[in-house]
DNA sequence: ACTTAATTGTGTAAGTAATACACAGAACTA
DNA sequence: TAGTTCTGTGTATTACTTACACAATTAAGT
């Protein structure tokens, strides 16, 4: 466990950062630039796919591009934004959709496995500290597909922002934990699906019964004939691990959204 | 924004650190500690509610306690490992319950209300990386109290323990993006409420409404009357903000959930 | 009482990382 | 050609965590 320190940029800027173009103007004066903002951001994407956010330090992005180490603040102001733009850079895929036959409920499944899809891709990205909601123009891709989705059923805007933000920060925050035991259980040789079990076996190790029933009556029955996910399975790869309840929560959260539409078309 | 490297502990590790007592043993050899880990911790957590997470450094701890750098290391075995207490130590409140009546969604509420309380006493919680479910002596203790009143309706025991932890991330997160926009408000000396119109407004002045139509149209509509939030008021102190939708973001998911034990009883 | 072993708080220093600053050379402008 | 502006580099500062050795301190063993 670390602590961040975010310095986040006002609103203000960050948008002026992420929209501003990142390849060089015409002609300027002194010699010309031998790098591109772009470049630079695509060598820390690479490095933090290859090796993770932590090899991430702006020395180890300028030796993968052949410079020194001050020679990308020529290229961006900070290493807070050069994540920042990693962060969007990252997103450069299409987004699921539109869904044509307007089942908005399937449409954002969907949308929710290309979330899934993005985050296993570049697994740095959850661990990532998000200011707010997305503000670049890849992020910004992201939500119009998004809330074409689940603007369908008729939510006011506050509360389709609200849902959809609620829906990216379920999976985001799901495949953080993930990522978290893979590493903690990659560093430790273990496999992964010990891992979980790991933690029931030692919380019930250690929980007195009689101040926790709930809790250890539950974690006992984990996996038990008593105990069964019903629901989506949006983790095709059936990874064991947290993510393996990601498509039940997804589906409860659509329930909520069904629910409360219907309700309100009744009136 | 700033990126974090969790080493995390493997999960056993965590669980033995955070259930062992804090408390020195009778008598051992040299001379008698001056300090205690939970004297350490206490610091550690005073120096986050008054300066922020990222004032806790080795030094600041210390020096606060009246020893040198060095001395922390007698206690804990690394930042990490303080971070990890710190965490726990914060939730050392009485969590809400146990509802008498029976009425979950209402318990499950308060559940809530008691959380965002919480971080709202302890606003630098939210930036601490959470590995996983909770492990510690409180946040069981507060699972405790959830997962009474989230298995009254009859989940599965994976299914109650996945919509708890999808709770408890949904309000972190959103309370996270609250205290991220604060903070940048704060250090532009703007207001708050300023701050999300800023999204908004700086959005809107960027995006090409061909290109993106339904988030220009939703971002348009917001706060307009198009636009009204119903649903539970978590927020009782009205702070605008993202946390000012949480309370609608709760109210589906608790729908859901409700929509799906109703649908298995009727089996 | 006296030796031995363990343990505390401290000082020093190593290692990593972000980034401020100045400078030499490059390339455009007048 | 002279002047101006911008690039990439080298150096240095700052802030951090943490390894390690040491002297002082206390209990255990005799």
């Amino acid at each position: 466990m670390t602590s961040e320190q975010p310095d986040p940029a006002a609103t203000t800027d960050e948008i002026r950062l992420l929209w501003s173009g990142h390849e060089p103007g015409p002609a300027r004066r002194g010699p010309r630039p031998k790098l591109t903002r772009s470049e630079v951001v695509a060598a820390a994407v690479r490095l933090a796919d290859a090796e993770g956010i932590e090899a991430v330090s702006m020395q180890r992005v300028a030796a993968a591009l052949g410079y020194t180490t001050m020679s990308l603040y020529r290229y961006v102001d900070s290493k807070d934004d050069l994540l920042l733009l990693m962060s969007d850079a990252a997103m450069d895929t299409t987004p699921p959709g539109p869904r044509e036959d307007g089942d908005w409920r399937a449409g954002l499944e969907e949308w929710c496995m290309g979330g899934v899809a993005l985050y296993r891709a570049h697994p740095w990205m959850v661990r990532l500290s998000v200011t707010g909601p997305p503000s670049g123009p890849n992020g910004i891709r992201w939500m119009e597909a998004g809330l074409r989705e689940i603007c369908a059923p008729g939510l006011r805007p506050s509360e389709a922002v609200q849902m959809l933000l609620i829906l990216t920060t379920v999976l985001r925050e799901t495949l953080r934990m993930e990522s978290d035991m893979q590493q903690a259980a990659h560093r430790h040789g273990q496999q992964i699906s010990d891992n979980e079990s790991d933690w029931v076996q030692g919380l019930l190790g250690v929980l007195d019964p009689g101040a926790f029933p709930t809790v250890t009556r539950v974690l006992g029955q984990l996996g038990t004939d008593e105990d069964e996910f019903g629901g989506l399975d949006l983790d095709s790869e059936r990874v064991s691990g947290p993510a393996e309840g990601l498509g039940f929560g997804i589906d409860r959260i659509l329930d909520g959204i069904e629910a409360y539409v219907g309700r309100r078309a009744a009136d």
